[in-house]
RNA sequence: GCCGGCGUAGCUCAAGGGCAGAGCAACGGUUUCGUAAACCGUAGGUUAAGGGUUCGAUUCCCUUCGCCGGCUCCA
């Protein structure tokens, strides 16, 4: 072949990896990976000329020279690529099944992929396995997955005819200049942007996993669709692995520990959303509060307690009445007087704050209550102590002077980021959640004010290095929040902490201070909770923890067994030595056997195991045992207790026994 | 609130238009034991509540309550 031959029907060059290879007209990323060799574990491709990098299909024709990077099941587009494909795989298997369904909605998301279907046919679990097989059929059959550009009509024909009411909704809201991009895979065709892998044959590994009803564009308006959600991995490994994890999470539930430990329940006949603390989940929720309170004073807060109730007119001045109503429990009638409970403590604190004249030497003024609130929530939304109707939020509401405002925020960033770690939540997300400005009629105050609130989070955020993310429309009705979401130890997010910066209620309540000038001035005000809320912040630590608490929170810390009842004296003596030094220790002077007596205690999650038989007996020591590293051999009782005390004092989330 | 599923002993779960069952826990004994379950026995139920169909309902139907998975909303 001469040189001029090959130069004109290979026009383009595609670099990668320092290596090149030309491609002739009409070649597509399919001819590319065939060329370098790429396996199927290649999903996307990435252009790393020009200025900016894109994604590419594998179909995607070749149009210039590229420096390219191909994208496996790791990088987050190829892999939501990936379970896109799935979901229409999902949808196409559907529609061959149940072929009245009409298709809703079918993206990749976190873990996974759903499809929303409407059909009178109410999906069951047994249909899940026939329509997975249906999916594993269409995987084998490998059809190309191809995409299409049609004008606004050829699309909207192609779905009028199979009678895809809601893609046509879609279509028609699609903005003029957007190109219309339509996917087939076989008989199945659908309205998508993509980008998709390039055969059916790609879903290797994915499983279907639970049937939802979803409003259809998520508005209760409109008619609920029957969502079915399943998951995609690049091989089985990976599909086991997270089906492991479902399971782990599964049980590390807070409600199923919850029950197992004897923390707490919810009664049906007290209520639903109504949380009993049962004696040991009282003790840690003691012990967390004891802990919040001294961190609380050693940082200027005064504590404060406030009614569950008050008049109905606070709540209007307060603006709650008008705009959070819906969460309100109704009015009750004392002495023809309407009272309201507390969805939420500021007015309280603001009216102990207004109760006096402040000066400009006394701000900040600081005051931190564990405030019981109780808010209507919807019963569909209630969930084990994560979603409740009545908590208590360790709420706080400092009040300063403008030019105070940042270095208080700064302080209680701090704050909440040292009482996170102490729990173990090392990595944590902060989101500046700013009001819509589509709907500003959600919200109380002026435009001047809400900017002033989000610039002071937002430089305070900024003086932390904090990184963050803003979220429209999750304002309060009052202002501007900084909303910490903090990852636990199954790499979950949970809304934690709240910061909120306030000019509105300030005014609402005409409260001031006087400056140096001898004149009224207005105060700023942080509404803040550190853990959020005592339910949700401690069914949180249940899972975190999968129930098993530091030695300092554990409701037990150190449990005694005699081997037999002739040891039974001498584990009474082990046992009051440690609640003489302040541990929470029992004694198991059952008539079951050690074995037996461990696996209790193993099951409660007990931290340390205290065996004593006639040797410890006649040695004056003790055999210890620890819930997770087993057998520590014997050892003198100081001992133990030296070493046990400094582990409960620092908090710490390992044992003193485990190092290695 | 809405869609779907579920509700049987304290707990975990069977059975099912014809007398409601097991394991664990509880209780009474026996056993005195060395690092995750000793043995024997006893008791425990208006099958969530209410209504209907039926000779007969715990089972089928309806309503209510609660729970679970989601949607929507929040600490």
């Amino acid at each position: 072949m001469h040189d001029k031959e090959k130069s004109e029907r290979f026009i383009f060059i595609v670099k990668w990896n320092n290596k090149s290879e030309s491609f002739a007209q009409g070649s597509c990323f399919l001819d590319v990976k065939k060329a370098f060799g790429w396996k199927n574990n290649v999903l996307l491709i990435e252009t790393l000329d020009g200025s900016q990098r894109e994604t590419l299909e594998l179909r995607e024709t070749l149009e210039r020279d590229y420096v390219v990077e191909p994208l496996g099941f790791g990088h987050e587009q190829a892999r939501e690529a990936l379970r896109h494909t799935a979901s229409h795989i999902l949808a196409q298997a559907v529609k061959r099944l149940f072929p009245d369904v009409r298709l809703g909605i079918g993206p990749a998301i976190e873990d996974g992929f759903y499809y929303d279907f409407d059909t009178v046919h109410g999906f069951t679990p047994e249909d899940l396995v026939s329509i997975e097989q249906e999916m594993k059929r269409i995987a084998k059959q490998n059809l190309p997955v191809t995409r299409e550009i049609m004008s606004r009509g050829e699309a909207r024909k192609v779905f009028e005819q199979s009678n895809e009411t809601f893609k046509i909704e879609i279509l028609d809201e699609l903005p003029e200049n957007e190109p219309i991009s339509v996917y087939r895979q076989g008989e199945f065709i659908d309205l998508c942007a993509g980008p998709h892998v390039p055969y059916t044959g790609y879903l290797k590994a994915f499983k279907l996993l639970n049937i939802a009803g979803a409003y259809w564009r998520g508005d209760e308006n409109r008619p609920m669709l029957q969502r079915i959600y399943g998951t995609a991995f690049m091989d089985q490994e990976g599909l086991r692995a997270h089906l492991a994890r479902l399971e782990e999470i599964k049980q590390r539930d807070h409600r199923k520990l919850g029950k197992q430990l004897d923390l707490f329940s919810i009664e049906e006949d007290g209520g639903p959303g109504l949380v009993y603390w049962h004696p040991k989940g009282a003790i840690v929720r003691e012990i967390i509060e004891n802990y919040w309170k001294e961190e609380h004073r050693k940082r200027g807060y005064d504590l404060v307690y406030t009614p569950h109730i008050a008049k109905l007119d606070i709540w209007k001045v307060s603006g709650h009445w008008d705009w959070y109503k819906e969460n309100m429990y109704s009015p009750m009638e004392v002495d023809d007087m309407k009272y309201l409970l507390k969805p939420m403590n500021c007015p309280f604190h603001i009216l102990i704050y207004k109760g006096k004249t402040r000066s400009y030497r006394d701000l900040p003024i600081r005051y931190g209550e564990l405030g019981t609130v109780y808010r209507y929530e919807r019963s569909g939304v209630l969930h084990g102590m994560l979603r409740v109707r009545g908590f208590t939020q360790d709420d706080a509401h400092l009040f300063c002077r403008p030019d105070q405002l940042e270095q208080q925020l700064i302080e209680v960033l701090d704050l909440t980021g040292f009482m996170l770690k102490t729990f173990g939540y090392d990595e944590y997300y902060c989101m500046l959640s700013v009001r819509d400005p589509e709907n500003k009629a959600g919200y109380i105050g002026d435009d001047d004010v809400w900017e002033q609130a989000e610039a002071a989070l937002e430089s305070a955020l900024k003086a932390r290095n904090l990184q963050y993310q803003v979220d429209v429309g999750e304002a309060k009705f009052y202002g501007p929040a900084i909303d910490i979401n903090i990852k636990d130890a199954m790499g979950r997010l949970w809304q934690g902490p709240t910061i909120q910066a306030d000019f509105t209620l300030p005014e609402r309540f005409d409260i001031h201070y006087i400056g140096e000038d001898g004149q009224r001035h207005r105060p700023v005000m942080i509404h803040r909770t550190v853990l959020g809320a005592m339910e949700r912040f401690i069914g949180g630590l249940i899972e975190h923890y999968a129930g098993a608490f530091p030695l300092w929170l554990s409701p037990v810390q150190i449990r005694v067994m005699p081997v037999s009842d002739k040891q039974s004296s001498y584990a009474e003596e082990v046992q009051k030595r440690f609640k003489e030094q302040g541990f929470r220790a029992e004694c198991d002077l059952g008539q079951d056997k050690i074995g037996y007596k461990i696996r209790q205690a193993q099951l409660e999650k007990v931290p340390y195991m205290i065996i004593v038989g006639e040797r410890e007996k006649q040695s004056h020591e003790i055999s210890v045992r620890h819930r997770s590293l087993g057998d520590l051999g014997v050892m003198g009782i100081d001992e133990f207790i030296e070493k046990v005390r400094h582990e409960a004092v620092s908090k710490s989330l390992e044992s003193v026994f485990d190092r290695v």
